[in-house]
RNA sequence: GGGGGGAUACCAAAGUGGCCAACUGGGGCAGACUGUAAAUCUGUUGGCGUAAGCCUUCGUAGGUUCGAAUCCUGCUCCCCCCA
């Protein structure tokens, strides 16, 4: 395996990049790579505690596949240990420790998601229960030296924390100092990630130092804006897309982005060249609504495929565009000669929660049979041989009633 | 160790004996509009019922009362101040 030049690696490392600490010592350890044609170890640790991936995680995901894509050897680190820390980084408050339990079921769903991302084949998996579980408590007052109290309080979460009188328990300071001992027992050159975590990564610095290693490079990545357009992605915003969702989610929702996200879309979560990058900045200006259909698209396919984009998309204009009952609608057969209220075929269904949502949905007019508006709540449907009857529930619902 | 405050629907937060299924904001949902599942405007937001109405809900278990989210008692949890 040969390496690419090193400016031509760089240009793929930079790419969306905040930061690189520092940028210097990072093409150094290139150009020394390449020379002795040997990988650099390019460390990312996960938290294992919420298992859904969404476009938000990617970001990083993304990054590290592409050194692997550079020839780079990729380690995933499933913080097992750290988890039942808790990562103190941006919370107002403590968080709860997970058990070993759920963070091995949460690792695994995790792990099998990670892997549509990176290339399954060369990515080294690690947990670092295996190493910082069986430290001895001599170990970690050792290590706890390296750091002073002065040094944790400049953190602004802490701090704030602090000045508000809120509490902070003295094991949330060991967290960082858990991930630094992962730099140094993996003897990583490069970790990976987001602007928050910061402190995290530089604290393997000095780990690495006071054990005589080569200390780190720290590459911070953007945090993702969500679909709403102002905060971060996350699952408790509401306001992500799911890697694992259906086609037509990612799709629809993707579109659903403010179009001065639809750049950053691009930069970070899609796999478009960086060729192609320069030319989308002047598209997106010109002609936002197709640049976001082809972002949708693109992003679509990375996760379904260009057959399951096609389709997402195909739905996405029939549906939402053309306000139609897709073709591939749920069918409900019903008995020739019956009249049934509509409003029970709908929860029978399970189109809604309960008898008074639909009543409230038909009420506000979300309701519509055939193209037309039913309000009544007790409207019924009279079936017939070969009857057929497009039934359309608010925005996103759909059933086709058939008579046999 | 001492003193004080609090727990209300998805979240935040009013309500302090009947007019409370519970103000208001956020979020969600729907309608209009739109290139869009964005923005904006409007409506809506416990369950059953065509409806009248009934049932469940205000940390938890009891009690007072014709009647309680509101008063009393025990319990659980959270927070603040002082030491």
């Amino acid at each position: 395996m040969s390496f690419l030049p090193v400016d031509e690696q760089l240009a793929i490392i930079k790419r969306g990049t905040v930061e690189i600490v520092p940028e210097e010592e990072l093409i150094k350890k290139l150009k020394k790579s390449r020379k002795e044609n040997k990988p650099l170890r390019v460390k990312l640790g996960v938290d294992p505690t919420r298992p859904d991936l969404h476009l938000g995680h990617s970001v990083i995901l993304r990054k590290l596949r592409q050194f692997q894509d550079l020839g780079h050897e990729a380690i995933l680190i499933i913080g097992g240990f750290t988890a039942m820390i808790g990562d103190p980084t941006g919370q107002n408050k403590t968080r709860p420790p997970l058990t070993p339990e759920e963070v091995s079921e949460n690792a695994e769903t995790y792990i099998s998601q990670a892997k549509k991302i990176l290339d399954q084949s060369k990515t080294v998996i690690v947990n670092n229960n295996d190493w910082l579980g069986s430290m001895s408590f001599m170990d970690i007052v050792k290590l706890s030296s390296n750091l002073t109290v002065a040094r944790m309080i400049e953190r602004d979460d802490f701090s704030k924390r602090f000045e508000n009188s809120e509490p902070i328990s003295l094991h949330e300071f060991l967290y960082p100092l858990a991930q630094g001992q992962d730099s140094v027992h993996l003897k990583s050159d490069i970790e990976l990630g987001g602007t928050d975590q910061k402190f995290n990564l530089l604290v393997g610095r000095d780990l690495q130092r006071a054990d005589n290693q080569a200390p780190q490079i720290c590459l911070m990545m953007p945090l993702l804006v969500g679909t709403d357009g102002s905060k971060k992605m996350s699952k408790s915003y509401d306001n992500y897309i799911g890697i694992d969702e259906p086609a037509n989610d990612i799709y629809g929702k993707s579109l659903s982005i403010p179009d001065d996200l639809i750049y950053s879309y691009f930069e970070l979560v899609s796999d478009v060249s960086i060729e192609k990058l320069a030319e989308l900045k002047d598209q997106i200006r010109k002609d936002p609504r197709n640049s976001k259909h082809e972002l949708a698209f693109t992003i679509t396919r990375m996760y379904h495929g260009e057959a399951g984009a096609k389709a997402a998309r195909e739905h996405f204009e029939q549906t939402v565009i053309n306000k139609d009952v897709p073709d591939d609608a749920p069918e409900l057969e019903y008995a020739a000669g019956s009249t049934i209220r509509l409003m029970d075929i709908i929860s029978d269904a399970e189109l809604t929660q309960s008898n008074g949502e639909t009543k409230r949905l038909m009420k506000q007019g979300g309701v519509s049979l055939n193209d037309e508006k039913i309000s009544d709540p007790n409207a019924e449907v009279e079936f017939l041989k070969g009857s057929q009857f497009d039934l359309k529930v608010g925005k996103r619902k759909f059933a086709r009633l058939i008579g046999v």
